[in-house]
DNA sequence: TTTT
DNA sequence: TTTT
């Protein structure tokens, strides 16, 4: 069918790190859930209420695929511009189960991380503090330890 | 949760002619499945190849659901812009299953029909004339002779 | 700056042919202008008002460009996709002017036309009638006598 | 003209705090000016390099023009959705000039607030405690001295 | 599962 | 004028 269009743009918070997939062709591929919401207040109990939406993520596009791997982790902030696909797939049943995902094709779509680079070290957290368990610190992805990325940051 | 977007931006053909539920609370929904689809020429075999997605749509604004209503039939083609939704059900086997839909909400989302207006098989009309004052017709969908809607088309 | 987005959707007739401009580094460069409208009704009078609103869009896109120059033409509904981008330019006077366009970057960008298909050809307006002037054929640009483009039809 | 779309999206930055006018007709309007760029790398020169675009917003939707008010402020991140509209205006030479703004109308449009909520001024607060009961203050821009606001905050 |  |  000519002239069609498939958009879809999200901007939401990721619920856990993206999982990516190494397939056995060579390429990449990354998936998270990302979460919007809504509130608003209720007409009659005038409750606050809120819905949250979790919307899956499939990046086949591979410098967004690099992008999502290297920046993305859970809590992160995005902004994501796919579109939509329905994937069939066979429940241990045997029934047909759908599924809809939000699809980042090759040279196709968009990711763009929102949050605010980290100004550098939070020293002042660990003045005196135990927070044993917590990270000495809390930047993007990239740890020190792969320390890498000399290239091009996209965002 | 705050600062999040979810849109969904669709262009494309209904399947069928859209389906209008009126609930005991006297407000209408309207519902649609409309088609995107995408071709590409198969690199290996240089075969043309063509995937087409359907979207399920639902209005609840009650404006655009009065839009669909009237104007939107089989093989419209349509912009909509509304929000992703994944609801629940429970199959006839008891087991839970989700389906994703695309939402315009009260006050939310649009719609638009693409087509152009019709020239209302104009063909007879213009037999032997000279159509120098113009088409007797270029309106939209509603007929003259079936007057109606003497308010605001949308569109 | 980081973590930005600039993004334009327009879907809207042109009021010309594209303009077409070989540049001596061999790419091409589309230009039109294409317009939107709304129409409401006054409230205070209750006549209908309607307001145009012009764009200029430009094509830096290769694969873009060829699709306008080959199949948009004067009066094509269009949906466009690009960035905003406002360009300074010297007037005769020697002041400085500002000109807002829609730009769609090399790799960046959508463009597809929204006209149906046009049903082969409309043999009945000949039929008797003089329209001396009026093409033959309403047909989308390719024309039988340039006949072919044998590739990818992007839409 | 019928079945048109104009709309833009935009993820920036502000470069000052939004001006606030009050309209001889009990109305108000928010205006300011948001940055976005795009960064890429010189192919010849290996250098990397900037452009910044501005795009001046105007916001006639009430709702919205409180958010703006309230909660953006110089630096604020910000997601804007609105319509072209080119303005006609008269320069001081009595020639004819145009401005290109992105407008919110009543009943249309979207502005949220991207910036993470500001944990104000954690430092302080953190030195040498154990943080157990969380930050005293997760609240956005309305600060507990002017503790208004009692009612919804749409982001 | 995120976020507020 | 923002931001990185």
């Amino acid at each position: 069918m000519s002239g069609t269009v498939n958009k879809v743009i999200i901007i939401g918070h990721l619920g856990k790190d993206p999982e990516v997939t190494n397939t056995s062709a060579g390429s990449k591929i990354v998936r998270f859930s990302i979460a919007t919401s809504e509130t608003w207040r209720d007409k009659a109990s005038g409750e606050r209420k809120e819905r949250t939406e979790w919307h899956n993520v499939v990046i086949f596009n591979e410098g967004l695929a690099d992008v999502a791997e290297r920046y993305l982790k859970k809590g992160s902030k995005a902004y994501v511009e796919g579109q939509l696909a329905t994937r069939k797939w066979q429940a241990q049943d045997g029934t047909d189960r759908y599924s809809t995902e939000i699809v980042l094709k090759t040279f196709r779509g968009e990711l763009t991380l929102l949050d605010r680079a980290e100004r550098q070290a939070p020293s002042e957290e660990s003045y005196g503090t135990t927070r044993s368990s917590a990270p000495a610190s809390t930047s993007a992805k990239p740890s020190p330890v792969q320390p890498a990325f000399d290239d091009d940051i996209p965002f």
